[in-house]
RNA sequence: GGGCCCGUGGUCUAGUCGGUUAUGACAUCGCCCUUACACGGCGGGGAUCACGCGUUCGAAUCGCGUCGGGCCCA
């Protein structure tokens, strides 16, 4: 018996006073005119944390970016990454802190000033600069500011930070003189990393390493033993040579072990000494150890406690010991140096050398290794390590990159800079007896380049002081990011640690670093329980996005070809966190694609999303109630590991998939038809459909999702909470009608028929009491749902070994069993199965499978009529086409 | 030189505590303007899962090695 069609009305009649009608929305996505009017108008106090409230705490250590004036494409990644958490913890009900700060002072700013206004830092007063600095930087933040709220991140104004301003730097100070009193900040005279082009002092996480040819020179030590030869790629070193080593059990060599050797050109004697790290198979196994020539030459001079002799000065000229070389530059006096021992015949050999050189990463000077009095902070590797265990890294692997770095420093952090444009360090020198004086917290914020101490010193009661015009590194202004977001010498409760902290995995070695040592210095806690680590962005020809590189984009160019909203979905979908993700348009038009099918969706259900709650679901509605259940759990759970692309995906194909391609096509019909429980269930289940789905897709495309949800409720998605799973059971019924549904479509545009054209009748053949309604209506062709198997002879043809089930039970034997049973006669195994087991010889015994073992394929053999037989699993559809 | 990550259709990618026919996007080909969408729908072609050896009844997945790439460091 064939259900009747249901009854068409058409559209013009269908009158609903609560729906928008279709025609006056859009055909095209607007996304300009959508997202900027959001922008315009979202209220943004809704993203504030509340200090008040004893609520679930979910704040984040948003890294604090260098206010270039321009929000670069791996900062929006980052961002992206953090609004997804930040909204998606909102909508779980958890007070939400996502700040904005803005890691102002450094080198940058200082040389774009002296480009802007034509000047040399030193041209002008110290407060000037500093000044002509400070608004350079507000009118960057200006600029960055407008661009993320373009891009929809819903950071929290109203915990901004900047680190150029008292409020924050008084902390940084705070936190200096703190880590003073507590023995953790010490001066001395030190080897400290230096750009002589930049004049000043700079820390390992600053060094970055390039591979340069050089010359290896070798030259000739005088000796009472005969001339020493040694190799070296520094000979402008040789007025800084205070030893010259071998390694102890070199042969060769060992006779001068403990005897003095002469330098040449200078003249002085040297002692010779032993050390194991000596490679005797390098240049000649001799090596002259110079203050400093390297890192080595650091740890021999500990070691053999030798004497200082400081050949090169803070700008990079050789000094007095340097005699007639005294005021040139290293290079100069290189050449210089090197021609004069060749003309005395000291040089007798030059081969090229590959080696890495240290330079400094702001402008790629090589950098020297001076011994200067600075300011350092004490670094203890192993409550760093420790403390690191406590922190969930996400990925997981990451954590090894600080642990392998937190092992290769050499000295303590040297945290003092000799520039301008930084946070002052708040201590003054006695003119009379030369004693610091560190200022008291309570003396804070402070420049002791303007203000005098309000006491006397203390050593000797003198009332002179010369200010300390160094001044701090910039990372012990950002390093305490994660304390001052949590309330830290605030007038609130402290509340560390922060939750999360996302950041690259470039910065991995500094600022986690410094972070995690200063929380456990000052406050005894780790700075956050999680750290999300974000790949870089890659151009479109697979290298690291730059400028330099020329593949470089910029999110506002992105943003106004296709809209935050896709921009969005490139950082979702691009790549998973932690890895790097090359930016690639498609993926961006790809996007815009998805949002152009939603607006779709939308146009299409507005007239028919109406909540109703006296209409029972039918099969086909529980279905898709259970798919969006399913999909909000995964979702859900992909959402609480930080796996953006695996939540985005889910919900993607839902959407497009399951709800559009499928659901809206079989409930057309009752849709369209006359009103009654049954279409009331239909646009019961678009509604809560497309509210859901609004709200699964707020963290990840703000603005569609928003402006649907208002259009579809009169409610902002932002304030609204994350589904929950509804739990309704899985039921087949509903999956084989979609199943039927698309077989028929397929069947119909195999043949070329038009996909509203009417077949003559579908038997559908289950022992499931399948609905006809909705086949009948998406197929529009009468449905009679059938007991048992149609009357159509099959044949088996071919045998599916089912590795799953046999694998286990048989182990070893499985091989033999499945090449026995696909080599037998289908048929036969067919029939076999018909009893419910399977007997085969395998060798000498036999071997009894179950009918889970094997899938048999079979063929139907035409009974000559216009009958087409599709079988799926579980049922199988007869389609008579009338002819 | 060391550490970490990676190598899957033309391109990018999912899957990686072993188990039917390896996911998706973009590209490509064919058919279809079906009362939301042609920025759409349906279908097709296209991958020896870098290579080699091993473990196993069974390997993209586990182990070892080789080659190639990236990142961090020396």
């Amino acid at each position: 018996m064939f259900a009747t069609l249901p009854t068409i009305i058409p559209f013009a009649e269908i009158k609903n006073s609560e729906a928008i009608p279709m025609s006056e929305i859009s055909k095209e996505y607007d996304f300009k005119q959508v997202e900027e009017r959001w922008v315009d108008t979202w209220d943004e106090s809704i993203y504030y944390f509340d200090w008040n409230s004893d609520g679930p705490q979910y704040i984040i250590d948003t890294p604090p970016p260098y206010p270039t004036g321009n929000f670069h494409i791996g900062n929006a990644l980052n961002w992206c990454y953090i609004d997804f958490v930040a909204r998606y913890k909102r909508m779980r009900g958890y007070n939400v802190m996502f700040p904005q700060g803005w890691d102002c002072h450094g080198l940058p700013t200082e040389v774009k000033v002296e480009e802007i206004h034509k000047i040399t830092k030193n041209e002008v007063p110290r407060e000037e600069f500093r000044r002509l600095c400070e608004e350079l930087t507000a009118q960057n933040i200006a600029k960055m500011r407008v661009t993320m709220r373009r891009l929809g991140f819903s950071n929290d104004w109203s915990n901004e930070y900047v680190t150029m301003l008292p409020d924050y730097y008084s902390k940084t100070q705070r936190s200096f003189v703190r880590m003073f009193e507590k023995g953790m900040i010490y001066r001395e005279d030190h080897p400290v990393n230096w750009c002589p082009r930049c004049g000043t002092a700079i820390a390992f996480a600053e060094v970055e390493y390039d591979s340069r040819t050089t010359a290896l020179n070798y030259l000739r030590f005088g000796s009472n033993l005969g001339d020493l030869e040694i190799a070296t790629s520094r000979p402008e070193l040789l007025a800084a040579c205070v030893a010259v080593a071998v390694h102890p059990e070199d042969e060769k060599h060992g006779k001068y072990i403990g005897t003095e050797v002469q330098v040449p050109v200078f003249d002085y004697n040297v002692p010779v000494i032993a050390d194991e790290v000596v490679d005797p198979t390098f240049g000649t196994g001799v090596v002259m150890i110079c203050t400093f020539g390297d890192k080595q030459d650091v740890r021999w001079w500990v070691e053999h406690d030798l004497p200082l002799r400081q050949a090169i000065d803070r700008a990079g000229r050789m000094t007095e010991i340097a005699g007639k070389f005294a005021g040139m530059t290293i290079p100069e006096c290189k050449e210089a140096i090197i021609e004069e021992m060749r003309s005395l015949g000291i040089i007798y050999k030059q081969e090229s050398l590959d080696q890495n050189v240290g330079l400094c990463w702001r402008c790629k000077t090589a950098i020297e290794i001076l011994s200067e009095r600075q300011w350092f902070v004490k670094i203890n590797p192993s409550e760093i390590i420790e403390t690191s265990t406590e922190i969930e890294w996400v990925p997981e692997h990451m954590e090894i990159r600080l642990k392998n770095w937190t092992g290769t420093m050499d000295w303590d952090w040297c945290i003092s800079r000799q520039r301008i444009f930084a946070t002052p360090i708040p201590v003054w020198y006695c003119k009379k007896c030369g004693e610091p004086l560190v200022a008291k917290e309570d003396w804070l914020p402070l420049d002791p380049n303007l203000a005098q101490p309000p006491i006397s010193c203390p050593g000797c009661g003198s009332d002179e002081f010369d200010p300390e015009t160094d001044v701090l590194d910039t990372w012990m202004d950002s390093s305490i990011s994660a304390l001052n977001v949590t309330g830290w010498l605030s007038d609130h409760p402290p509340r560390y640690p922060a939750q999360l902290r996302p950041q690259g995995h470039d910065i991995i070695r500094t600022w986690a670093f410094y972070t995690i040592l200063r929380a456990k210095a000052l406050v005894g806690v780790r700075p956050w329980d999680s750290i999300l680590v974000n790949g870089m962005v890659l151009g479109e020809d697979g290298h690291k996005m730059s400028k330099s590189l020329n593949n470089f984009i910029a999110p506002e160019e992105v943003v106004v070809k296709y809209g935050a909203d896709a921009f969005r979905q490139w950082a979702a979908v691009g790549g998973s966190p932690g890895s790097d993700v090359m930016f690639r348009w498609k993926d961006v038009i790809s996007g815009g694609r998805f949002l152009q099918k939603l607006w779709s969706m939308y146009r299409f259900s507005a007239p028919h999303a109406v909540k109703s709650s006296d209409a029972a679901p039918n099969q086909v509605d529980r279905w898709l109630l259970f798919e969006l259940s399913t999909m909000i759990e995964a979702v859900t759970d992909s959402m609480d590991r930080f796996q953006f692309d695996e939540a985005f995906r889910a919900i993607r194909g839902f959407a497009w998939d399951v709800l559009a391609d499928n659901y809206i096509e079989l409930v057309k019909s009752r849709l369209y038809g006359a009103d009654g429980p049954e279409k009331r269930a239909a646009q019961s289940t678009i509604y809560t459909a497309i509210e859901a789905l609004t709200s699964l897709l707020a963290p990840f495309t703000p603005f569609i999702a928003e402006e649907i949800r208002q259009n579809l409720s009169g409610e902002s998605v932002h304030t609204s909470s994350w589904p929950m799973p509804s739990g309704i059971p899985a039921q087949p019924e509903g999956s084989v009608i979609k199943d039927v549904a698309a077989a028929v479509r397929r069947y119909k545009s195999d043949r070329g028929m038009a996909l509203n054209s009417p077949l003559a009748g579908i038997e559908v053949y289950s022992d499931l009491d399948l609905e006809t309604i909705d086949l009948s209506g998406s197929t529009s062709s009468p449905v009679a749902v059938k007991r048992g198997s149609p009357k159509i002879e099959t044949r088996a043809v071919e045998v599916k070994p089912q590795m799953k089930a046999i694998g286990p039970v048989f182990k070893n034997l499985s091989g033999e069993i499945i090449r026995k049973i696909t080599s037998i006669d289908p048929e036969e195994v067919a029939r076999q199965l018909e009893t419910g087991k399977i007997e085969i010889e395998v060798g000498e015994e036999v071997v009894e499978l179950g009918p889970e073992a094997v899938e048999i394929a079979t063929e139907t053999l035409s009974a000559g009529k216009a009958v087409e037989m599709i079988i799926l699993a579980g049922v199988t559809v007869l389609i008579r086409t009338g002819s």
